[in-house]
DNA sequence: AGGTTTATCGTCGTAATGACGAAAAACAAC
DNA sequence: GTTGTTTTTCGTCATTACGACGATAAACCT
């Protein structure tokens, strides 16, 4: 425990983004396609190096706002866990601190800013390719993280939009956890959690079928009791 | 995403050890006295700096041998999250990879050995305490992980010995979430869970009172359902 | 007007829980 | 030894939450 920092051997240290979405009834995650080597061609995660004067958050948040091109992107952001194996990346020792990000649809990134090389690959394809570093498995820990979170707090509402129907909802932890509900149990379930929708009192009509009410998210963090993904 | 990671600014890379145990019944932390500035004589979390060639993992599970001053610490070991506010230490930019450890009952660290300095602090003591760093920012995380984690995971029997009993396992919960819990219900409870629990036929006598049946870990890992912490 | 679709409300049996009674198996005291 | 005390372990009971469905409501389509 006697140790001179400075003397010691230093690393880079990033964040990488796993950043979730939902577009049209499936898990989508934001990926770049690099463009120089190590991994040219190949697919990866957004991220980039850490400033000398930010934060871990701010550093994730400034690579969000940048690769998805939004200054302000609504939904979820958290750290999910480091990555620092010694020969993660060929060039040199980089600890990498991932973050989970969850949004609701998101525009595809413009094409002409930072964010042009960016898009959204369902998750569903991307786990079946060969990403760049050991992105692949920080993709799955990411969707493992979202898929556990989904059970025990509010997080499924950081993937809808400002306002939503129960059925939207549904959708968000159809999608994520790959199973089908019951909409009669979970429309019980969630009107049911106090503090979980605030009821706006107008509905939206979807096309066909009776219109739903819409609901803005509530208070709650947590669901208690947790709801359980297998039947 | 354009970026040479040799022409960044480099930070050092430390891991910081949240190691809890129960010590007649109550929930301790191991904490060392630091030597040097900053923060010379305040109680820090044990830890150091990430060598260029081990993983983050070996770094902790090395860090944790040296401080406990025992080759194979059992228990369990898993990273916790990482701190890397720029102003959290004044000598350069540290980013600290945390750790959560939890043992069963270890003997005091010995004199005379690399874990001199170190030593058992009740975490209702060090909570209160001014810590080096961000240390109790890092140990209050650490010890709402342990918090948590036993709600829905096995992890209570990581704090108790290769053989232990239900009392044994309930002081377990009792000391880490601070509440009292009915021994019946609890008893009722892990003994229906399937795969937690392993009858080793013995028994063991306490003192006073009917002696208990002896257990040891079994497979399972999660708890379902799982238990709740307010009653 | 009738059919289809989706949202919402109810019902029912089962599993899990909290509160608590009671028996079992040891030791201590007299 | 017998009685009390302590701790473990087994049971009971009411309440709650949930899964599987049936039924109704409110829109659109033809």
């Amino acid at each position: 425990m006697t140790y001179d920092p400075t003397a010691f051997p230093r690393v880079a240290v990033t964040v990488d983004l796993v950043v979730l979405t939902l577009r049209g009834g499936a898990l989508h995650v934001l990926l770049v396609e690099r463009g120089e080597e190590p991994f040219r061609g190949r697919l990866a995660l957004p991220g980039g190096f850490v400033r000398p004067d930010e934060t871990l958050d701010d550093a994730a948040a400034r690579e969000l706002a940048e690769e998805t091109g939004l200054r302000d992107v609504p939904g979820h952001l958290e750290q999910l866990r480091s990555y620092g194996d010694p020969a993660r990346d060929p060039r040199m020792r980089v600890v990498s601190v991932a973050y989970l990000a969850l949004a609701p649809d998101l525009p595809e990134p413009a094409a002409g800013t930072d964010a042009a090389d960016a898009r959204w690959v369902p998750v569903a394809r991307a786990s079946g390719t060969a990403l760049a570093f050991d992105h692949a498995a920080i993709l799955a820990d990411g969707v493992e993280r979202a898929r556990a979170k989904l059970e025990y707090t509010s997080l499924a509402t950081a993937f809808c939009p400002p306002e939503f129907t129960v059925a939207d909802l549904r959708g968000v932890y159809e999608a994520v956890w790959g199973t089908a509900l019951d909409p009669r149990n979970f429309h019980r379930k969630v009107t049911s959690t106090p503090g979980l929708l605030v009821d706006t009192g107008r509905t939206r009509a979807e096309g066909r079928g009776r219109p739903a009410a819409l609901y803005r998210a509530g208070d709650a963090r947590a669901l208690q009791p947790p709801f359980t993904r297998e039947a």
